[in-house]
DNA sequence: GCAGGTTATGATTAATTTATCAATTAAATC
DNA sequence: GATTTAATTGATAAATTAATCATAACCTGC
């Protein structure tokens, strides 16, 4: 058992399990059952690799893995229909590193998860902590530490820090990081979030000591850090 | 035509002029009859990818991967016949990358190739950088670099100076240049737009430092970069 | 069910961008 | 060179968006 993550994301009951069955023998095991939880799941879990099925309630695999590439480069498995093989093509473009039609063969399937883990070449010395500047993110223990004092912070708050962090200087709309912590639509939240954005910012700031405004506000687009 | 080479070995003189046919338009193409020469093409060319024919003449595909594997990462992409599935899962174990059944889809292969590709790439956030001159825009994290000093830029200015980047040369008419930006239709908005030119053209030149007027207007016409 | 912290909400204030106007300057046409 | 049209500029008003504060609702563990 590697300390090697895979998020499945797929609806169907019966497929999941045996994924989840013939994987789980050798890697970290996460499952999602739609694409709003696997965006979640995506940024809180930090998978190394996700298998997606195409055909989801809702937001569909397509657009799942659309938004997974605005921020990552994790490698994606996309399971598809027999019927949806023209689709593939433009998959494989919008980012997708491979794909299994359904159904699919159970070695294949371990063969070509192989493969794509094989590729990243990954220092797996350093579990998976977050560090940026002076701030250090720990998920595995859910602390944060900031110039070697400890930062206790409250679960939202961390995983707004989090997000950021595992993706700096890239800018989230309020909308994109309302969306992924809270899963849930962005609807007239947007104080919530400022709020939340403002404590955080407050804490940061107050442990790094410089006037080191670690997250700014890119006014009318969203928030990053610097 | 990228610089981006890719050795074909395929000893049936139909497919490999397909293949080449299908690939040059894209890449540089080498090519290799059977498993010796290719070794060799393969030392002498560098190539950044490999189309590997399984059946050929005296030394097999298997054996050319596993020697190509003893001193190079290069994405191989395995061409097989139907019935030779089962040994599909050994090889992608062995060091393949990927592989492509015959008869193989055209567009599938040009996307295939593309994946092995797109691996090598720089990391996403650098994808989609736009460079001018000593101009550089990024817009996952909304900046704009000139001269190596950063400019923050408000929405509307970005979102020009974004546009004119992604087509540089490309003249916009002013109507043209507010619809896309705007996103709503150019009535007598004129002055709007051409005091965010102004204002936009005022910061880009305080930083190019030289007397170079980056964004031009052309009389009578509209505006573009130079 | 109570006490602690956490999260959400609303009202207010501050900050910044965007639009508009008026006046000037520059370019083209004749 | 006079005239017309387009472009620039600076100032100011309007609109948007963000930050803050105080308070209420909500949980969660005890």
């Amino acid at each position: 058992m590697t300390n090697t993550k895979i998020l499945i994301v797929e609806d169907h009951r019966d497929v999941r399990d045996l994924l989840r069955d013939v994987l789980a023998n050798d890697y970290q095991v996460v499952e999602a059952v739609d694409g709003v939880s696997a965006l979640a799941k995506f940024n809180t879990e930090a998978p190394d690799l996700i298998i997606l099925d195409l055909m989801l309630p809702q937001v569909t695999g397509e657009s799942v893995l659309k938004t997974i590439r605005k921020t990552s480069a994790v490698p994606v498995l996309v399971l598809t229909a027999i019927q949806d093989k023209q689709k593939v093509v433009a998959l494989l473009e919008e980012g997708a590193n491979d794909y299994l039609t359904k159904p699919f063969d159970i070695d294949e399937l371990l063969a070509r998860v192989q493969v794509q883990l094989r590729q990243r070449t990954k220092p797996l010395n350093e579990q998976n902590k977050l560090t940026y500047g002076a701030i250090v993110l720990n998920p595995s223990d859910h602390q944060v530490v900031i110039n070697g004092q400890k930062l206790p912070l409250p679960k939202k708050e961390f995983a707004i820090l989090q997000l950021l962090l595992a993706h700096p200087k890239q800018v989230f709309t309020k909308e994109n990081l309302y969306e992924t912590v809270w899963g849930e639509p962005y609807l007239n939240a947007e104080n919530t979030l400022n709020v939340h954005i403002s404590n955080l910012r407050n804490k940061v700031n107050d442990l790094a000591g410089t006037p080191n405004k670690y997250i700014i506000s890119i006014w009318g687009i969203g928030v990053r850090l610097v």
